[in-house]
DNA sequence: ATCGAACAGTAAGGCATCGAAGTATTCGAG
DNA sequence: CTCGAATACTTCGATGCCTTACTGTTCGAT
């Protein structure tokens, strides 16, 4: 790499200034200020750093869960069903939605998720047309076993924030998903 | 939906208590609060916006690039070659890294941009190991016809936040994204 | 001259997703 | 009671994307 004709002398140039922070996200918008000085590319940065936050918490999160042997979508259903009704029982149709994926794409996961006989799939006594899913004994001890780890695991990703600058974040976060139309159900 | 069995009552009896915010993210933390009381969820809050918000961004940010007939992923190699040298050129693994996908993927990228003519790939005559990426004259175009309008489109989503909440929301970020690891590569 | 590293392209496989079509069930109008 | 519409889920086929491993070429150091 850099042979030749690389951005080498761009980045040492801009590198001297180091009046903001320094992640990823400050690099490219020095990039851009150098390239188009006319275009005020701030909104940029805070998508850019929502996006790339996003993809490095995943990440962190998935390890966790590959550490336990589950998938974090495996989690996410079971989860959903566990939090959203006391019997940890949902209908297809309702744990599509909860769990925000298409009809399609959840029997896939159930399918698997009976396979390892993390929930169990009836066919409804009062209404044939629906299926119900249930977490099985096995599941609920997933769901219980993982959950503090996974939390405590989230917590070790924010671990460089303050208790302060987490409630500041998703404050901002909440009003901008707010803007956004992303209200919950009530 | 809700025929039988579904967690109406659940939603219904949660949804009294409004001292929060009301995005998607609070009723699952809702949810949470009441299933298992005894493990604090705020984690779970934060991790849960950012990733939220990251795809609802993503999504808008689509539906701008989608009405000027290119593809996000077009629009992000285009403009890294565009900011990333003066010349608007790049090897391969440059690229690649500049835009954070693997080189596999990147040739697959590059195939369909070259394909459309908005950039050129020649072996750099230097190094024939080495393949340069060039933005044509309409790759130039593309770039600055539509950064004027994809930074306005992300301030239009950003529009529920003040000036100094986005300040601020940076900053967090930015504080979130630095304790992550995520540096440039300066 | 040769060996090993660097670089790009190719092939194969996996996995998720979407939409459309299909099946089964229920509901309701007449 | 019957038939058509609506509902609920599943299946299927196509798409799209990335990853890993492999290939072939080129370069540079010894």
């Amino acid at each position: 790499m850099n042979d030749t004709l690389t951005n080498d002398d761009l980045t040492n140039a801009t590198c001297a200034n180091d009046t903001a922070g320094n992640d990823a996200v400050d690099q490219i918008l020095r990039q851009w200020a150098r390239a188009r000085p006319d275009v005020d590319c701030s909104a940029m940065g805070v998508a850019g750093r929502i996006s790339r936050a996003s993809r490095l918490l995943e990440k962190g999160i998935k390890e966790y869960f590959a550490g336990h042997d589950l998938e974090p979508w495996e989690f996410d259903v079971l989860a959903t069903l566990f939090r959203s009704n006391p019997d940890h029982r949902l209908c297809m149709s309702d744990l599509a939605t909860a769990a925000m994926v298409s009809s399609a794409a959840l029997t896939n996961r159930v399918d698997r998720l009976v396979a390892r006989g993390l929930v169990h799939r009836e066919v409804a006594p009062t209404n044939r047309r629906m299926v119900l899913i249930t977490l099985t004994d096995e599941g609920r001890e997933v769901v219980d076993a993982l959950l503090e780890g996974h939390v405590a695991n989230e917590e070790r990703l924010l671990s460089g924030l303050t208790d302060e600058d987490r409630e500041r974040l998703s404050g901002l976060l909440s009003k901008l998903l707010t803007s956004l139309g992303d209200v919950g159900s009530c």
